[in-house]
Order: structure tokens, then C-alpha cells, then sequence
DNA sequence: CTATATTATCGTATATTTACGATGAACGAT
DNA sequence: ATCGTTCATCGTAAATATACGATAATATAG
């Protein structure tokens, strides 16, 4: 994209704007939601229920892992992928600080 | 991106996805801040309060304008844009039901 | 040690995004 | 009519993102 020009802005819309783009993939936001259903969520529950291949969702993984929304531990051959409830939490009061800084609503 | 397989999601994902790519670029932040803050906000103030070129934050308000978060009205040979309330309060509903629904918070 | 299962990473192709300067279109003023 | 202002669009270049199959890495089971 050219040279970018990101870091010109400030921490806290850069910051914000990573968070964005985590969330700017509809497989993305369904691996959110299939990580708060499922107890054991490895990779393979998550490619069945997805119309990607396991390369492709392994990606997405690690592009929600990158801006700590999710982490994923070690479990034998297995990784099992959960939720970083705080880190959501932290990005859900940072959007409605955005929102009300731009609509007053 | 290779073929895309975004429409095998669920029309709810895909927009919200939208909204969120929308705001991956902290230059696309600023703009809905900046928009909120002038009451004149003709094109050229914009670009005077960024540090990007004219036609580059020309396709940021299109990208903005897209999703539907702005809209720009026509002044004479100015263009005055402007922030969509009833939008963005729409896609902050949007979020907080995401987040709500992926981390119980 | 070998085979199987699981997942990340590599290599690759293609699409999209970001950025800029140059040009064009629309309007008001002279 | 021409000029200056304002903005979108075009053309282009470079960076990223998306997707896949193939391969590598890791761990368990036999």
C-alpha cells in the first residue's frame, strides 16, 4: 500500500484501528463467536465449522492471536484456542469511547 | 486475495465486518473524530489535519461513505461532509452485541 | 522407532488496500 | 468566457490480505 503512513497517528487510533481490522473478516468474528460456544475448541472443531481450509483458518487464528484477542495453549498434538475475555472487554469499552466521542449516542 | 469466500457467511458477520474494516485505518478514525469536532467540514480541512494527501483522504471519505458511517452534502464547489448519527449508532449496538455475545461482558 | 494426528508455516497466486501525482469535472467569481 | 477553488477519479506502484495445497514440526500411540 505504498509507504504507510500509520505511524503518524496517535497510539490510542492505531491501536484501535488493529482491533478493527482483527474484526474486519466475517471468519474472524465467527471464530469469536464459535470460541465463547465450544468447551474444547481445537483447530479442527473450527475448520469443520468454517468454509476455509485449515491453512486458511490457521491464519485467521493467528491474526486474532496478534492483537490478543484469543490465545491458544498447548494440549498434547492439540492446541486449544479460547477467548481473552478481558482483552474483549478492553476492546468493547474502547469502540463505545470511539462512538460516543463521534456521535454523542 | 484469491477468490473470496465472504459470501458464505451470515449476511449479519459480513456487515459487521464491514463496519469494522471501515474503521481499520487509523486515518479513517481521525476523520469521523475531525467530522465530529467542525462544524464547516469541507474536504480541505480534513486534509489540512492529517498527514496524507488529498486524493488518498478523498478515498478514505469514500470508504466512510460506503459503509454509510458519513455522508457528504454539495456546497457549491465545496463538499461538506458530515457524520451519520443514526449509523454509528447503529454499528455501536452492532459491537457491543458482539462483544457481549463472545465474552459475556 | 514408526505411524498417525494435529497444527503452523512455506510457497504461491490473486485481490484489495494504501498512497501519490496528475487530470478532470463542477462551481463561483471576475 | 476565463480563472481559481474544490474535490473526485484515473493511473500507477507498492504493501497487505486472503486463500489454497504442500510441507514441516510436534506430540501421542502402538
Amino acid at each position: 500500500m505504498a509507504v504507510s503512513k500509520k505511524g503518524k497517528f496517535s497510539k490510542t487510533e492505531v491501536e484501535l484501528a488493529e482491533i478493527a481490522k482483527a474484526l474486519s473478516h466475517p471468519a474472524r468474528i465467527k471464530i469469536l463467536k464459535i470460541l465463547n460456544d465450544l468447551d474444547y475448541c481445537m483447530v479442527g472443531n473450527i475448520v469443520d465449522l468454517l468454509p476455509l481450509s485449515q491453512s486458511t483458518v490457521s491464519q485467521h487464528l493467528s491474526e486474532l492471536k496478534r492483537v490478543g484477542l484469543i490465545q491458544g495453549e498447548i494440549e498434547g498434538p492439540k492446541i486449544c484456542y479460547c477467548i481473552k475475555p478481558a482483552e474483549l472487554e478492553k476492546a468493547k469499552k474502547e469502540f463505545n469511547k470511539l462512538f460516543t466521542q463521534v456521535c454523542n449516542c
